[in-house]
DNA sequence: GGGCCCGCAGGG
DNA sequence: CCCTGCGGGCCC
């Protein structure tokens, strides 16, 4: 490690942070002098008296207009404070105090991996009804879905590899998984600053060979890398890139287990900078911006956010 | 907690 | 085919 890491840290946190704020500041402005948009929901009425909003305070289940409801869980909801560790997914979570929680809330799904969903009863268990490989939302996956496994995400066609953060081709990126890898990353919801792949040596060393799905950096990565490369092509012809978000984000919006699909954002700028790893190696670097007038991001409550980023005691190694 | 190693989908 | 990839299960 080196010695200048800490510093490192903090000056790439700082300069994303600025890249991102910056780039806020700038839409803010640009929506601003665009016309109006047309309003699809009718929040001008003045609260008529006598008349009872029809719909209350807009809770983290609120779905707008979703003309394919489906059975959601509540992962920023901790059952019992027990927060559920990867190797128990797929296990029945301990129902400690069952009734009055669920009185009010939405049951946890657990859906076994494997098992069929009742989200759609028309796809077969463990098939996709929709292709993965299109631009934009998935029939009847409303933004705020949540999924247990990357498996069942792929399923439903929302980011179709088990594994690998980014699925895209030469004509861009069709998704995106926040998985939390890189520690430089930031996550404001709205906007988030993203880390490209490759570079990380899989296969081990010849002297200690192994199989590694994910590893440590050990190269420079580039954008001729085909998923580096479909991120930079999404930021040219900005077609909408879909998000999801997975509880090893550390960040108030990411989901307190398993994935959640946080809709379309736009890819607005790519660059290149020394990562925040063991070696100080290239990254590709990506600027995402949500795009506006979809459901509100869910946010983690007060008391349940990722310890990750709340102690400033330089504890990020171990 | 960390290490190991696996299936799998996707791309070349 | 082979290789890659910010998963995930199992064992320690």
């Amino acid at each position: 490690m080196p010695t200048n890491y800490e510093q490192l840290r903090e000056e790439n946190i700082a300069r994303n942070k600025k890249l991102l704020e910056g780039l806020m500041k700038k839409n803010a402005i640009e929506d601003a002098r665009r016309p109006q948009p047309k309003r699809t929901r009718r929040v001008d009425r003045k609260s008529a008296p006598g008349k009872p909003k029809k719909r209350m305070q807009r809770t983290d289940d609120d779905e707008i207009e979703d003309p394919h409801p489906i059975k959601r869980a509540r992962p920023e909801t901790p059952q019992s404070g027990v927060r559920r560790s990867q190797r128990n997914a797929g296990k029945a979570i301990p129902d400690y105090q069952a009734e009055s929680q669920q009185a009010r809330l939405p049951r946890l799904v657990t859906t076994k991996v494997g098992v069929d969903h009742d989200r759609d009863p028309n796809r077969p268990s463990g098939k996709r009804i929709h292709d993965p490989k299109t631009f934009g939302h998935i029939p009847g996956i409303p933004v705020g879905t949540w999924w247990e496994s990357r498996e069942d995400c792929s399923n439903d066609a929302i980011h179709a590899p088990w594994v690998a953060g980014i699925s895209g081709s030469n004509e861009g990126a069709y998704s995106v998984a926040l998985s939390g890898g890189y520690e430089d990353d930031i996550d404001m919801g709205d906007y988030f600053t993203f880390t490209g792949s490759g570079g990380r040596a899989l296969r081990g060393t010849k002297t200690n060979p192994k199989n590694l799905r994910t590893a440590p950096q050990s190269s420079d990565q580039s954008f001729e890398h085909s998923f580096n490369k479909a991120l930079k092509i999404s930021s040219e012809t900005r077609k909408p890139v879909r998000v999801i978000r997975g509880f090893k984000l550390p960040s108030p919006y990411a989901p307190f287990e398993g994935y959640r699909y946080d809709g379309l954002y736009t890819v607005e700028e790519a660059w290149m900078e020394q990562g925040l790893n063991d070696g100080g190696f290239l990254v590709c670097k990506f600027a995402f911006r949500r795009v506006p007038g979809q459901p509100p991001l869910q946010v983690k409550a007060e008391g349940e956010a990722d310890d990750n980023h709340d102690e400033d005691s330089a504890s990020f190694t171990a």
